[in-house]
Order: structure tokens, then C-alpha cells, then sequence
DNA sequence: ATAGTTTTACTGAACGATCGGTAAGTAGCG
DNA sequence: CGCTACTTACCGATCGTTCAGTAAAACTAT
């Protein structure tokens, strides 16, 4: 009863003339993702897509209405567990500083665990309609979290040095960028890299700091 | 006898039809990058750089080679700049901990200073061979700034119980998120943006810790 | 000072290539 | 037969780029 996702998805698949191939719509958006995070959304054409899941450019078009369509599925599994997060136990309850932590690191965990989405959507440059209502849902995400920010800092757990937007928009500067360098399958497991940001974070670089 | 570069620079120019318009290389490259960073650079046409300057798309032709070279020359921009900040004294003398703190906050200033030109190459993604040369250079300064934290950690001044090359990926995601958000003239001043980031980085949010 | 030449800074039209997208037809299945 | 999952062939639009021509400024010669 449940929609399901995963049937078949003949990812890398090598499938050659026999059969029917069937691509679910899984496997389309991650070829897709892969390939827009390789090239950038706008320098990758429907052409190249097409030839790297194998079938012709007008197969794809049988899975989806069209490239936008296509970025606007892969955003929606950005997005939807993101917002996800604020509604999470750990977001609602307790002093605002555990609120705090509690978002950053499971903002962690959906960037590690959906990555590739993930980078998707800190790229958009808003030259669309899709792009800018993405981008409109980011901020406001962004935006409840800098609430979190000044309502920690008026708990009096926060310096007071730096103004609050700041040390929100370097929090996620710091967050973000994971994306950019962290691939899953090293040494790095996803809960060491939330706990040294965090870490980080809050103590910052120098040695000294009893535990 | 000295090459120069600034002389006439007509750039918002509302030269209509008298005399020599003379765009100077300076006025299309301020023009274009801006551009660029709007709606990213393979979204952006040759054709829109032309209406923005005023002009028509072959004019522009005579001033750059081409739609590359155009990118070549801006990203030259801020990555000279970044990369003389190593050369400075302040990058070669003292401990390990002082010349990691002159080089983030000198990394700062440059990408501040030439806030449109670094915001650019922050967004490559190497799908030409100038694009892949930028990146290669970004990396080649990312190395160096590594060694650095190293050293610092070594010294015994930053804390041992997060990988160093995670501690340069943080620190370099926290910095170079700034020009996603920051802007000149505001009531954060260039300084004190450079200060907060390295009191954040070093010090953590935490309100403790007295000075 | 004037005429002639060269250089500078463009314009408008067009190029082949590639773009996203569509129309019509079909092979393999139940 | 009818449905699914494609295929080949093609569309108009737009892409970066080129080219021939030209008006205005700058330089040179008389």
C-alpha cells in the first residue's frame, strides 16, 4: 500500500538490446543528480543524461516532463528531509542551545545521507522559477535556524561578540561546504564528521578546554 | 610606458551616439563576472553580457578572444591575489599558530576586496581546461594553508582530536561561504567580518572563555 | 591648417553546432 | 489487442563565434 520507490532501477545497467530495461524514476534522478553535480545544472544537457543512462535523449522524456521537472523532483529530496528536521523532538524541546546543537547535527546527518541532492540545491542560482522557490524554502529554513541562534544567546550560552545572522551564516558556511569535499566510504564515518563539527563549532580550534 | 589599465571606462556608460563609447578591458570584465555570479556562467549568454554593457555581442569580441577567455582572465583576479597572500612576511615568519591567523585573515580581506572576481572561481565546477587549471591552483593554496594547520597542531596550539585536513576543509567552508551572503557597505565592516571569523574559528561559539 | 592614412571601436548579418523538446512509429510483453 | 518502454527523425530556438563593413578619432604629411 505504501508508495514504494525501490523496484527495479537497472542503475549502472548494462543492459544491452535484450529485454526490457525499465528505469524507475530512482535511477533517472540519480544519473541525473550525478551528472548535474558533475557539470553544473545548466552545462549538462538532456543529451548527455540520456547518454550516460544508456537509452536515447527522448527515452528520458517518457520518466519525466522535462529537465526542470527533473531538477524539481531531486530539490524535493533535498528539501523535504531538511525542513524535516525543525519538526524532529529534539528541535521543540529543551534549552535553546541543545535545540541548537540537535539541528546542526542532524543537518549533518541529511547532507551526508542525501549528498548528492543536497549539493544539488546549494548551487541553484535562482535563474528559474523551480530555482527560486528552492531557494525561497532554504532561506526560510535558514531563518528558523537563526531564530535558534538568538534565542541561545539570549539563554547567555552564546558569546555575544559576534552578531547573531554572522555566526549563523558561518555555521552554515562551515556545514555546507561539506559538500564539497566529504565522500561517504572513508575513514570518516558521518557521525564522527557531525560530532568534530559540532565540536568545532562550539569549542573551537584551540587545544585548550577541559572535556 | 607602463602598461596601464585604467583610462577612460565608460561602464554604466550612457554613451548614445557621440563620440567613441571606448569600453576599456577593466569596465567588460566588471560587467560580465557580475553577470556570471547572477545566473552562473554557462547560464549566461554572450548575448546577455552584450545587453548588459550596451553594446552589441560582437563588440565584446573585440576586447576579449571569446567567452573563456573572459572567464581566464577574471579568475586570474582572485587567484593572484590569494596566492601572493602566502608570500606576505606575515605567512612566513612566527609560529605556526600566527602565520595560520595572518593567512584566514588575509584570505579574507582578499575575498572581500575582490569579492566578485573569488565569489567566481568559488563556483567552478573544471568543465574546460581553464576552469580545471583555476581549480588546480585553488587546490595548490587549500595544500599549503593544510600544512599550516599541521604545523600549528604540532606546536601543539589546536586541538588533536579532529583530523587536520578536516579542520582546513571546516575552516576554508566557513571563510569562503562569506561571499554567499556578505556584502560591502554594510554595517559589518571588512575588518570586522575578518575578526569575527577568526575569533569564531579559533574560539568557538561558546560565551565562556575569558579574554 | 588641411588632406590623407591608419587605427580604434564598433554594427548587423550570418555561421554551424547544439540546445530542450516533440511526433510518429515499434519491439516485447501479458 | 493493448500497454509499456522505448527508437529514430526532426523541430525551432539559441548558443558562441566570425566576418565584412564603417564611422569616428588619432596620427602623419604637406
Amino acid at each position: 500500500m505504501s508508495s514504494s520507490q525501490e523496484q527495479k532501477s537497472a542503475v549502472g545497467g548494462g543492459n544491452g538490446r535484450n529485454g526490457r530495461a525499465a528505469y524507475d524514476l530512482d535511477a533517472v534522478l540519480d544519473i541525473s543528480v550525478a551528472a548535474f553535480n558533475e557539470h553544473g545544472y545548466d552545462a549538462t544537457s538532456m543529451g548527455q543524461l540520456a547518454a550516460r543512462l544508456g537509452t536515447s535523449k527522448s527515452a528520458v522524456y517518457y520518466h519525466v516532463n522535462g529537465k526542470e521537472d527533473l531538477l524539481r523532483l531531486a530539490l524535493e529530496r533535498a528539501l523535504g528531509p531538511l525542513e524535516a528536521v525543525l519538526d524532529l523532538p529534539g528541535a521543540l524541546e529543551g534549552s535553546a542551545e541543545d535545540r541548537l546543537r540537535f539541528v546542526l547535527k542532524q543537518a549533518v546527518h541529511v547532507l551526508v545521507d542525501y549528498l548528492p541532492y543536497v549539493t544539488l540545491l546549494l548551487r541553484l542560482r535562482g535563474n528559474t522559477e523551480v530555482e527560486r522557490g528552492a531557494l525561497e524554502r532554504r532561506r526560510s529554513f535558514d531563518t528558523q535556524v537563526a531564530v535558534l541562534v538568538d534565542q541561545a544567546r539570549a539563554e547567555g550560552s552564546l558569546r555575544q561578540d559576534v552578531d547573531s545572522r554572522t555566526i549563523e551564516r558561518l555555521l552554515f558556511g562551515m556545514i555546507n561546504s561539506i559538500v564539497e569535499w566529504y565522500r561517504p566510504g572513508g575513514s570518516l564515518t558521518r557521525d564522527q564528521l557531525a560530532s568534530d563539527v559540532i565540536a568545532v563549532a562550539f569549542d573551537g580550534l584551540h587545544a585548550r578546554g577541559e572535556p
